[in-house]
DNA sequence: TCTGGGGTCCTGCCCCCG
DNA sequence: TCTGCGGGGGCAGGACCC
Protein backbone atom coordinates (compact mmCIF):
# COMPACT_ATOMS: atom_id res chain seq x y z
CA UNK A 1 0.00 0.00 0.00
CA UNK A 2 0.99 3.23 -1.04
CA UNK A 3 2.19 5.70 2.17
CA UNK A 4 0.60 8.79 1.39
CA UNK A 5 -3.43 9.30 1.58
CA UNK A 6 -3.75 9.79 -2.10
CA UNK A 7 -6.20 8.20 -3.54
CA UNK A 8 -9.80 10.08 -4.01
CA UNK A 9 -13.45 8.87 -3.50
CA UNK A 10 -15.82 11.62 -4.36
CA UNK A 11 -19.61 10.78 -3.39
CA UNK A 12 -21.67 13.14 -4.84
CA UNK A 13 -24.39 13.67 -1.65
CA UNK A 14 -28.12 12.11 -2.77
CA UNK A 15 -27.19 13.23 -6.71
CA UNK A 16 -30.72 12.34 -7.94
CA UNK A 17 -32.60 14.56 -5.68
CA UNK A 18 -30.02 17.08 -5.14
CA UNK A 19 -30.17 17.75 -9.23
CA UNK A 20 -33.94 17.58 -8.93
CA UNK A 21 -33.65 20.74 -5.88
CA UNK A 22 -30.94 22.83 -8.25
CA UNK A 23 -32.93 22.42 -11.15
CA UNK A 24 -36.54 23.11 -9.16
CA UNK A 25 -36.27 26.03 -6.38
CA UNK A 26 -39.37 25.36 -5.09
CA UNK A 27 -38.27 22.42 -3.57
CA UNK A 28 -34.84 23.21 -2.14
CA UNK A 29 -35.25 22.29 1.65
CA UNK A 30 -37.96 19.98 1.40
CA UNK A 31 -38.26 16.21 0.98
CA UNK A 32 -37.90 15.20 -2.52
CA UNK A 33 -37.83 11.36 -3.43
CA UNK A 34 -36.42 10.20 -6.78
CA UNK A 35 -37.37 6.66 -8.18
CA UNK A 36 -40.03 4.77 -9.89
CA UNK A 37 -43.87 5.92 -9.56
CA UNK A 38 -45.52 3.06 -10.77
CA UNK A 39 -47.28 0.24 -8.13
CA UNK A 40 -43.85 -1.66 -7.99
CA UNK A 41 -41.27 1.34 -8.37
CA UNK A 42 -38.40 1.70 -5.42
CA UNK A 43 -36.74 4.75 -4.28
CA UNK A 44 -33.84 5.34 -6.32
CA UNK A 45 -32.39 8.41 -4.19
CA UNK A 46 -33.45 10.45 -1.19
CA UNK A 47 -33.09 13.86 -0.15
CA UNK A 48 -31.34 14.30 2.95
CA UNK A 49 -34.77 15.74 4.12
CA UNK A 50 -36.53 12.81 3.11
CA UNK A 51 -34.16 10.80 4.98
CA UNK A 52 -35.38 12.26 8.06
CA UNK A 53 -38.57 10.29 8.01
CA UNK A 54 -36.71 7.18 7.28
CA UNK A 55 -37.00 7.06 3.83
CA UNK A 56 -34.11 5.56 1.88
CA UNK A 57 -32.63 3.79 -1.23
CA UNK A 58 -34.08 0.27 -2.48
CA UNK A 59 -37.44 1.06 -0.37
CA UNK A 60 -40.66 0.21 -2.41
CA UNK A 61 -42.00 3.46 -3.29
CA UNK A 62 -45.33 2.89 -1.51
CA UNK A 63 -43.85 2.62 2.02
CA UNK A 64 -42.15 6.08 1.33
CA UNK A 65 -45.33 7.59 0.37
CA UNK A 66 -46.47 6.46 3.98
CA UNK A 67 -43.73 7.32 5.63
CA UNK A 68 -43.35 11.06 3.82
CA UNK A 69 -46.41 11.53 2.75
CA UNK A 70 -45.85 15.33 1.78
CA UNK A 71 -42.76 14.75 -0.51
CA UNK A 72 -42.36 15.58 -3.91
CA UNK A 73 -42.04 12.07 -5.54
CA UNK A 74 -40.35 12.34 -9.28
CA UNK A 75 -39.21 9.70 -11.73
CA UNK A 76 -35.79 9.82 -12.87
CA UNK A 77 -34.51 12.11 -15.65
CA UNK A 78 -31.05 9.74 -16.38
CA UNK A 79 -29.74 11.24 -19.64
CA UNK A 80 -29.90 14.53 -17.35
CA UNK A 81 -28.10 13.61 -14.47
CA UNK A 82 -25.82 11.97 -16.92
CA UNK A 83 -24.51 15.51 -18.29
CA UNK A 84 -24.15 16.82 -14.98
CA UNK A 85 -22.22 13.32 -14.24
CA UNK A 86 -19.90 14.27 -17.16
CA UNK A 87 -18.94 17.44 -15.94
CA UNK A 88 -18.24 16.33 -12.50
CA UNK A 89 -16.43 13.51 -13.69
CA UNK A 90 -14.77 16.60 -16.32
CA UNK A 91 -13.07 17.78 -13.30
CA UNK A 92 -11.89 14.97 -11.87
CA UNK A 93 -9.78 14.06 -15.16
CA UNK A 94 -8.16 17.56 -14.68
CA UNK A 95 -6.61 16.00 -11.87
CA UNK A 96 -5.34 12.57 -13.03
CA UNK A 97 -5.48 10.87 -15.91
CA UNK A 98 -6.19 7.76 -13.11
CA UNK A 99 -10.22 8.11 -12.62
CA UNK A 100 -12.42 5.36 -12.34
CA UNK A 101 -16.03 5.98 -12.44
CA UNK A 102 -18.05 3.72 -9.84
CA UNK A 103 -21.34 5.17 -11.31
CA UNK A 104 -22.99 8.63 -12.50
CA UNK A 105 -22.53 10.11 -9.16
CA UNK A 106 -18.78 8.57 -7.89
CA UNK A 107 -15.23 7.85 -8.51
CA UNK A 108 -12.24 6.90 -7.30
CA UNK A 109 -9.36 9.39 -8.41
CA UNK A 110 -5.11 8.72 -8.67
CA UNK A 111 -4.06 11.96 -7.07
CA UNK A 112 -0.63 10.96 -7.48
CA UNK A 113 -0.61 9.26 -10.65
CA UNK A 114 -1.88 12.76 -12.18
CA UNK A 115 0.79 14.84 -9.93
CA UNK A 116 -2.47 16.42 -8.22
CA UNK A 117 -0.90 15.39 -4.74
CA UNK A 118 1.90 13.28 -3.36
CA UNK A 119 1.18 13.71 0.75
CA UNK A 120 -1.44 14.79 3.02
CA UNK A 121 -0.93 18.36 2.82
CA UNK A 122 -1.21 18.20 -0.91
CA UNK A 123 -4.21 15.71 -1.02
CA UNK A 124 -6.21 17.79 1.23
CA UNK A 125 -5.46 21.10 -1.03
CA UNK A 126 -7.01 18.89 -4.14
CA UNK A 127 -9.30 17.40 -2.07
CA UNK A 128 -10.79 20.91 -1.10
CA UNK A 129 -10.35 22.60 -4.37
CA UNK A 130 -12.32 19.70 -6.33
CA UNK A 131 -15.39 20.15 -3.97
CA UNK A 132 -15.58 24.14 -4.42
CA UNK A 133 -15.07 23.37 -8.00
CA UNK A 134 -17.94 21.30 -8.25
CA UNK A 135 -20.05 23.11 -6.62
CA UNK A 136 -19.07 26.40 -8.82
CA UNK A 137 -19.77 24.55 -12.34
CA UNK A 138 -22.62 22.38 -11.38
CA UNK A 139 -24.21 24.00 -8.28
CA UNK A 140 -23.87 20.56 -6.26
CA UNK A 141 -22.42 18.99 -3.36
CA UNK A 142 -20.04 15.82 -3.20
CA UNK A 143 -18.41 14.44 -0.16
CA UNK A 144 -14.35 13.73 -0.35
CA UNK A 145 -12.91 10.79 0.91
CA UNK A 146 -9.06 10.67 0.91
CA UNK A 147 -6.83 7.75 1.74
CA UNK A 148 -3.74 5.74 0.74
CA UNK A 149 -6.06 2.29 -0.91
CA UNK A 150 -9.62 2.51 -2.16
CA UNK A 151 -11.26 0.45 0.77
CA UNK A 152 -10.07 3.42 2.93
CA UNK A 153 -11.01 6.50 0.74
CA UNK A 154 -14.47 5.09 0.13
CA UNK A 155 -14.94 4.67 3.76
CA UNK A 156 -13.54 8.25 4.67
CA UNK A 157 -16.09 9.87 1.86
CA UNK A 158 -18.85 7.64 3.55
CA UNK A 159 -17.83 9.65 6.81
CA UNK A 160 -17.59 12.58 5.68
CA UNK A 161 -21.38 12.87 4.07
CA UNK A 162 -22.76 15.28 3.68
CA UNK A 163 -21.24 18.20 2.22
CA UNK A 164 -17.48 17.51 3.65
CA UNK A 165 -13.95 15.73 3.41
CA UNK A 166 -12.26 13.18 5.57
CA UNK A 167 -8.50 11.99 5.48
CA UNK A 168 -7.41 8.75 6.55
CA UNK A 169 -4.11 9.27 7.87
CA UNK A 170 -1.62 6.94 7.69
CA UNK A 171 -0.48 4.92 10.93
CA UNK A 172 -4.14 4.97 11.87
CA UNK A 173 -6.05 3.12 9.50
CA UNK A 174 -6.45 -0.35 11.80
CA UNK A 175 -7.40 1.77 14.83
CA UNK A 176 -10.08 3.21 12.78
CA UNK A 177 -11.09 0.49 11.50
CA UNK A 178 -11.36 -2.16 14.49
CA UNK A 179 -14.60 -0.65 15.92
CA UNK A 180 -16.47 -0.43 12.27
CA UNK A 181 -19.46 -2.87 12.21
CA UNK A 182 -18.49 -5.80 9.50
CA UNK A 183 -21.07 -4.43 7.16
CA UNK A 184 -18.72 -1.23 6.75
CA UNK A 185 -16.79 -3.23 4.71
CA UNK A 186 -17.17 -3.37 0.88
CA UNK A 187 -18.60 -6.62 -0.18
CA UNK A 188 -20.15 -7.11 3.54
CA UNK A 189 -24.55 -7.23 2.55
CA UNK A 190 -27.14 -8.49 4.26
CA UNK A 191 -26.46 -12.35 3.65
CA UNK A 192 -22.40 -12.10 4.94
CA UNK A 193 -23.55 -9.95 7.81
CA UNK A 194 -25.96 -12.40 8.84
CA UNK A 195 -23.40 -14.88 8.04
CA UNK A 196 -20.77 -13.18 10.21
CA UNK A 197 -23.32 -12.47 13.11
CA UNK A 198 -23.98 -15.98 14.04
CA UNK A 199 -20.43 -16.73 14.06
CA UNK A 200 -20.64 -14.21 16.53
CA UNK A 201 -18.09 -11.45 14.48
CA UNK A 202 -19.48 -8.50 14.28
CA UNK A 203 -17.20 -5.68 14.32
CA UNK A 204 -13.91 -5.26 12.00
CA UNK A 205 -11.81 -6.34 15.01
CA UNK A 206 -13.38 -9.69 15.16
CA UNK A 207 -13.22 -9.96 11.64
CA UNK A 208 -9.11 -9.81 12.25
CA UNK A 209 -9.10 -11.85 15.24
CA UNK A 210 -11.48 -14.68 13.14
CA UNK A 211 -8.21 -15.53 11.50
CA UNK A 212 -7.68 -15.93 7.53
CA UNK A 213 -8.51 -19.98 7.61
CA UNK A 214 -12.01 -19.53 9.97
CA UNK A 215 -12.99 -16.90 7.41
CA UNK A 216 -12.45 -19.08 4.24
CA UNK A 217 -13.89 -21.55 6.08
CA UNK A 218 -16.77 -19.44 6.61
CA UNK A 219 -16.83 -17.52 3.55
CA UNK A 220 -15.12 -19.25 1.04
CA UNK A 221 -11.94 -18.73 -0.49
CA UNK A 222 -11.95 -15.51 -2.55
CA UNK A 223 -14.35 -13.77 -0.33
CA UNK A 224 -12.60 -14.87 2.97
CA UNK A 225 -9.10 -13.87 1.74
CA UNK A 226 -10.49 -11.05 0.47
CA UNK A 227 -12.08 -10.26 3.92
CA UNK A 228 -9.26 -11.11 5.86
CA UNK A 229 -6.88 -8.48 3.94
CA UNK A 230 -9.08 -5.95 4.44
CA UNK A 231 -9.62 -5.90 7.98
CA UNK A 232 -6.30 -5.30 8.35
CA UNK A 233 -6.59 -2.67 6.44
CA UNK A 234 -4.27 -4.29 3.24
CA UNK A 235 -6.02 -3.33 -0.40
CA UNK A 236 -3.46 -2.73 -2.81
CA UNK A 237 -5.90 -2.51 -5.71
CA UNK A 238 -5.15 0.51 -8.11
CA UNK A 239 -7.68 2.89 -9.57
CA UNK A 240 -8.55 1.46 -13.08
CA UNK A 241 -9.54 3.82 -15.40
CA UNK A 242 -10.69 1.80 -18.65
CA UNK A 243 -13.12 -1.11 -18.04
CA UNK A 244 -14.55 -3.08 -20.72
CA UNK A 245 -18.40 -4.01 -20.62
CA UNK A 246 -19.24 -7.36 -19.50
CA UNK A 247 -22.41 -8.16 -20.26
CA UNK A 248 -25.27 -5.95 -21.44
CA UNK A 249 -28.96 -6.45 -20.59
CA UNK A 250 -32.46 -5.43 -20.18
CA UNK A 251 -35.73 -5.95 -18.06
CA UNK A 252 -38.82 -4.67 -16.88
CA UNK A 253 -41.27 -5.43 -13.36
CA UNK A 254 -44.77 -5.71 -15.04
CA UNK A 255 -47.26 -3.23 -13.19
CA UNK A 256 -49.43 -6.37 -12.66
CA UNK A 257 -47.98 -10.00 -12.96
CA UNK A 258 -48.44 -11.35 -16.99
CA UNK A 259 -50.44 -14.80 -17.13
CA UNK A 260 -50.93 -14.92 -21.03
CA UNK A 261 -48.20 -17.33 -22.23
CA UNK A 262 -48.55 -15.33 -25.81
CA UNK A 263 -48.04 -12.19 -23.93
CA UNK A 264 -44.61 -13.31 -22.37
CA UNK A 265 -43.72 -14.60 -25.75
CA UNK A 266 -44.04 -11.01 -27.04
CA UNK A 267 -42.85 -9.21 -24.05
CA UNK A 268 -39.24 -11.44 -24.21
CA UNK A 269 -39.03 -10.57 -28.30
CA UNK A 270 -39.70 -6.90 -27.16
CA UNK A 271 -36.77 -7.25 -24.55
CA UNK A 272 -34.39 -8.84 -27.39
CA UNK A 273 -35.06 -6.40 -29.74
CA UNK A 274 -33.76 -3.36 -27.04
CA UNK A 275 -30.94 -5.71 -25.25
CA UNK A 276 -29.72 -5.65 -29.41
CA UNK A 277 -30.34 -2.15 -29.84
CA UNK A 278 -27.86 -1.49 -26.62
CA UNK A 279 -25.53 -3.84 -27.47
CA UNK A 280 -25.39 -2.24 -31.09
CA UNK A 281 -25.05 1.24 -29.87
CA UNK A 282 -22.31 0.41 -27.63
CA UNK A 283 -20.99 -1.68 -30.94
CA UNK A 284 -20.60 -5.05 -29.47
CA UNK A 285 -22.05 -8.54 -29.99
CA UNK A 286 -21.82 -11.36 -27.85
CA UNK A 287 -22.05 -15.07 -27.46
CA UNK A 288 -24.26 -16.45 -24.28
CA UNK A 289 -27.88 -15.06 -24.87
CA UNK A 290 -29.50 -14.80 -21.11
CA UNK A 291 -33.43 -14.72 -20.27
CA UNK A 292 -34.47 -13.77 -16.49
CA UNK A 293 -37.67 -14.63 -15.35
CA UNK A 294 -38.92 -13.17 -11.80
CA UNK A 295 -42.20 -15.13 -10.68
CA UNK A 296 -45.22 -14.19 -9.03
CA UNK A 297 -43.60 -15.24 -5.42
CA UNK A 298 -40.55 -12.98 -6.59
CA UNK A 299 -38.61 -16.10 -7.20
CA UNK A 300 -35.81 -15.62 -9.84
CA UNK A 301 -34.88 -17.69 -12.46
CA UNK A 302 -31.94 -17.36 -15.03
CA UNK A 303 -31.61 -19.71 -18.51
CA UNK A 304 -28.93 -19.30 -21.06
CA UNK A 305 -27.61 -20.23 -24.00
CA UNK A 306 -23.67 -19.93 -25.76
CA UNK A 307 -23.90 -19.34 -29.62
CA UNK A 308 -20.63 -20.88 -32.04
CA UNK A 309 -20.15 -17.06 -32.29
CA UNK A 310 -20.88 -13.76 -31.60
CA UNK A 311 -23.39 -12.32 -32.56
CA UNK A 312 -25.99 -8.87 -32.68
CA UNK A 313 -28.32 -10.11 -35.38
CA UNK A 314 -31.95 -9.22 -33.60
CA UNK A 315 -33.39 -12.31 -35.28
CA UNK A 316 -30.60 -14.41 -33.74
CA UNK A 317 -31.28 -13.35 -30.70
CA UNK A 318 -35.07 -13.51 -30.43
CA UNK A 319 -35.00 -16.89 -31.44
CA UNK A 320 -32.51 -18.07 -28.40
CA UNK A 321 -34.51 -16.18 -26.02
CA UNK A 322 -37.51 -17.54 -27.54
CA UNK A 323 -35.87 -21.21 -27.06
CA UNK A 324 -35.04 -20.33 -23.37
CA UNK A 325 -38.74 -19.35 -22.59
CA UNK A 326 -40.17 -22.72 -23.33
CA UNK A 327 -37.87 -24.56 -20.81
CA UNK A 328 -39.78 -22.02 -18.10
CA UNK A 329 -43.04 -22.54 -16.55
CA UNK A 330 -44.89 -19.12 -16.01
CA UNK A 331 -48.29 -20.16 -14.60
CA UNK A 332 -48.70 -18.50 -11.84
CA UNK A 333 -47.49 -15.51 -13.73
CA UNK A 334 -44.45 -13.10 -14.10
CA UNK A 335 -43.69 -10.30 -12.52
CA UNK A 336 -40.19 -8.95 -14.36
CA UNK A 337 -38.75 -10.42 -17.51
CA UNK A 338 -35.38 -9.84 -18.76
CA UNK A 339 -32.84 -10.43 -21.82
CA UNK A 340 -29.03 -10.28 -21.69
CA UNK A 341 -26.02 -10.99 -23.53
CA UNK A 342 -22.42 -11.58 -22.13
CA UNK A 343 -19.37 -13.34 -24.06
CA UNK A 344 -18.95 -9.87 -25.58
CA UNK A 345 -17.07 -9.14 -28.63
CA UNK A 346 -16.06 -5.89 -30.73
CA UNK A 347 -17.10 -7.82 -33.96
CA UNK A 348 -19.93 -10.25 -34.71
CA UNK A 349 -19.25 -13.27 -37.30
CA UNK A 350 -22.43 -13.12 -39.53
CA UNK A 351 -21.57 -9.32 -40.57
CA UNK A 352 -18.76 -10.59 -42.71
CA UNK A 353 -21.19 -13.20 -44.35
CA UNK A 354 -23.96 -10.54 -44.39
CA UNK A 355 -22.01 -7.83 -46.41
CA UNK A 356 -20.91 -10.32 -48.89
CA UNK A 357 -24.03 -11.41 -49.87
CA UNK A 358 -26.05 -8.42 -49.72
CA UNK A 359 -28.53 -9.47 -46.77
CA UNK A 360 -30.65 -6.98 -45.19
CA UNK A 361 -29.64 -5.83 -42.04
CA UNK A 362 -32.54 -7.16 -40.07
CA UNK A 363 -35.50 -4.81 -38.46
CA UNK A 364 -35.80 -3.87 -35.42
CA UNK A 365 -39.03 -2.49 -34.50
CA UNK A 366 -38.93 0.99 -33.99
CA UNK A 367 -39.53 1.76 -30.33
CA UNK A 368 -37.46 4.67 -28.58
CA UNK A 369 -35.83 3.29 -25.74
CA UNK A 370 -38.18 4.79 -23.31
CA UNK A 371 -41.40 3.69 -25.01
CA UNK A 372 -42.52 0.59 -23.25
CA UNK A 373 -42.15 2.20 -19.67
CA UNK A 374 -43.93 5.20 -20.92
CA UNK A 375 -46.53 3.03 -22.41
CA UNK A 376 -47.69 1.68 -19.16
CA UNK A 377 -48.86 5.27 -18.37
CA UNK A 378 -52.28 6.87 -18.88
CA UNK A 379 -52.39 8.45 -21.97
CA UNK A 380 -52.69 11.54 -20.26
CA UNK A 381 -49.35 11.44 -18.44
CA UNK A 382 -47.79 10.43 -21.81
CA UNK A 383 -46.57 13.57 -22.79
CA UNK A 384 -46.44 14.73 -19.03
CA UNK A 385 -44.39 13.22 -16.78
CA UNK A 386 -43.94 14.64 -13.37
CA UNK A 387 -40.70 16.35 -13.38
CA UNK A 388 -40.25 16.72 -16.75
CA UNK A 389 -39.30 20.51 -18.21
CA UNK A 390 -41.88 22.38 -20.28
CA UNK A 391 -42.04 25.62 -21.80
CA UNK A 392 -45.44 27.71 -22.06
CA UNK A 393 -45.71 30.45 -24.56
CA UNK A 394 -46.49 32.95 -22.27
CA UNK A 395 -44.89 31.76 -19.20
CA UNK A 396 -41.96 30.27 -20.13
CA UNK A 397 -39.77 27.70 -18.40
CA UNK A 398 -41.46 25.29 -15.66
CA UNK A 399 -41.89 21.63 -14.73
CA UNK A 400 -44.70 19.11 -14.77
CA UNK A 401 -46.22 18.88 -10.90
CA UNK A 402 -48.59 16.34 -12.18
CA UNK A 403 -51.33 15.41 -14.78
CA UNK A 404 -54.99 13.57 -14.84
CA UNK A 405 -58.40 14.28 -15.38
CA UNK A 406 -57.12 16.11 -18.23
CA UNK A 407 -55.26 18.64 -16.55
CA UNK A 408 -51.57 19.23 -16.33
CA UNK A 409 -50.43 21.42 -13.43
CA UNK A 410 -46.70 23.84 -14.24
CA UNK A 411 -44.75 25.50 -12.10
CA UNK A 412 -43.04 27.89 -13.62
CA UNK A 413 -39.69 28.40 -12.04
CA UNK A 414 -35.81 27.66 -13.34
CA UNK A 415 -32.72 26.69 -11.44
CA UNK A 416 -32.00 30.86 -10.98
CA UNK A 417 -35.32 31.96 -10.19
CA UNK A 418 -36.83 32.08 -6.94
CA UNK A 419 -39.52 29.92 -6.00
CA UNK A 420 -42.39 29.93 -9.04
CA UNK A 421 -46.06 30.38 -9.45
CA UNK A 422 -48.67 26.64 -10.52
CA UNK A 423 -51.02 26.93 -12.86
CA UNK A 424 -53.11 24.40 -14.68
CA UNK A 425 -53.85 23.34 -17.93
CA UNK A 426 -55.79 21.22 -20.21
CA UNK A 427 -53.50 18.33 -21.34
CA UNK A 428 -54.16 19.30 -24.95
CA UNK A 429 -53.38 23.13 -24.71
CA UNK A 430 -50.85 24.34 -28.02
CA UNK A 431 -48.91 26.55 -25.82
CA UNK A 432 -47.50 23.69 -23.64
CA UNK A 433 -44.32 22.01 -25.03
CA UNK A 434 -41.76 19.50 -23.45
CA UNK A 435 -38.52 21.26 -22.98
CA UNK A 436 -35.18 20.56 -22.40
CA UNK A 437 -33.91 20.52 -18.62
CA UNK A 438 -31.93 23.98 -18.32
CA UNK A 439 -28.06 23.79 -17.14
CA UNK A 440 -28.12 24.22 -13.09
CA UNK A 441 -25.49 27.25 -12.54
CA UNK A 442 -26.13 30.31 -15.02
CA UNK A 443 -23.33 30.47 -17.71
CA UNK A 444 -20.29 31.81 -16.92
CA UNK A 445 -19.74 35.83 -19.19
CA UNK A 446 -19.57 35.26 -22.80
CA UNK A 447 -23.31 35.32 -24.23
CA UNK A 448 -26.11 34.80 -21.29
CA UNK A 449 -28.16 37.67 -19.88
CA UNK A 450 -28.43 35.42 -16.76
CA UNK A 451 -24.59 35.50 -15.73
CA UNK A 452 -25.61 38.45 -12.46
CA UNK A 453 -24.16 38.15 -8.87
CA UNK A 454 -25.61 35.40 -7.38
CA UNK A 455 -26.93 33.71 -9.78
CA UNK A 456 -25.20 30.58 -8.50
CA UNK A 457 -27.99 28.39 -7.57
CA UNK A 458 -27.16 26.50 -3.93
CA UNK A 459 -28.35 22.89 -3.56
CA UNK A 460 -26.77 22.32 0.04
CA UNK A 461 -28.32 20.22 2.70
C1' DT B 1 -49.49 -0.84 -3.20
C1' DC B 2 -43.45 -5.22 -0.99
C1' DT B 3 -39.41 -5.70 -3.07
C1' DG B 4 -36.17 -1.39 -9.93
C1' DG B 5 -32.61 -1.78 -13.34
C1' DG B 6 -28.04 -2.30 -14.66
C1' DG B 7 -24.12 -4.44 -13.72
C1' DT B 8 -19.90 -7.58 -11.45
C1' DC B 9 -17.92 -11.54 -9.30
C1' DC B 10 -17.96 -16.11 -7.13
C1' DT B 11 -19.40 -20.95 -6.33
C1' DG B 12 -20.98 -25.46 -7.26
C1' DC B 13 -22.16 -28.75 -10.46
C1' DC B 14 -21.94 -31.22 -14.75
C1' DC B 15 -19.75 -32.66 -18.78
C1' DC B 16 -16.07 -33.27 -21.99
C1' DC B 17 -11.36 -33.97 -22.97
C1' DG B 18 -6.75 -35.63 -22.46
C1' DT C 1 -10.06 -50.91 -21.69
C1' DC C 2 -10.76 -49.07 -17.21
C1' DT C 3 -10.01 -45.63 -13.72
C1' DG C 4 -8.33 -41.41 -11.70
C1' DC C 5 -7.50 -36.69 -12.00
C1' DG C 6 -7.28 -31.98 -13.45
C1' DG C 7 -8.64 -28.23 -16.45
C1' DG C 8 -11.92 -25.67 -18.86
C1' DG C 9 -16.39 -24.36 -20.62
C1' DG C 10 -21.22 -23.99 -19.89
C1' DC C 11 -24.90 -23.29 -16.87
C1' DA C 12 -27.68 -21.81 -12.68
C1' DG C 13 -27.95 -19.37 -8.64
C1' DG C 14 -26.60 -16.10 -5.17
C1' DA C 15 -24.44 -12.02 -3.13
C1' DC C 16 -23.28 -7.51 -3.71
C1' DC C 17 -22.92 -2.69 -5.54
C1' DC C 18 -24.96 1.87 -7.01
Amino acid sequence: MRSSPTILHLDMDAFYAAVEQASKPSLRGKAVVVGGLGPRGVVATASYEARVFGVHSAMPMGQARRLAPHAAYLVPRFAFYRSISEQVMGLLRDLSPLVEPLSLDEAFVDLEAGGAAWDEESARLAGAKLRADIRAVTGLTGSVGLAASKMLAKIASEQAKPDGLVLIEPGTERALLGPLPVRTLPGVGPATGDHLRRAGIHTVEELAEAGEDELVRLLGKAHGHALYAMALARDERSVVAERETKSVSVEDTYDVDIHDRVRVGTEVRRLADRCVRRLRGAGLSGRTIVLKVRRYDFSTLTRSETLRGPTDDPAVIREAAARLLESVDTTGGVRLLGVGVSGLAAYTQEDLFAQAAGVDEDVLAEEPEAAPAQERQAPAERRWSAGHDVRHAAHGHGWVQGSGLGRVTVRFETPDSGPGRVKTFRIDDPDLEPAEPLPLVARRPGRSERAEAGGVGSAGP
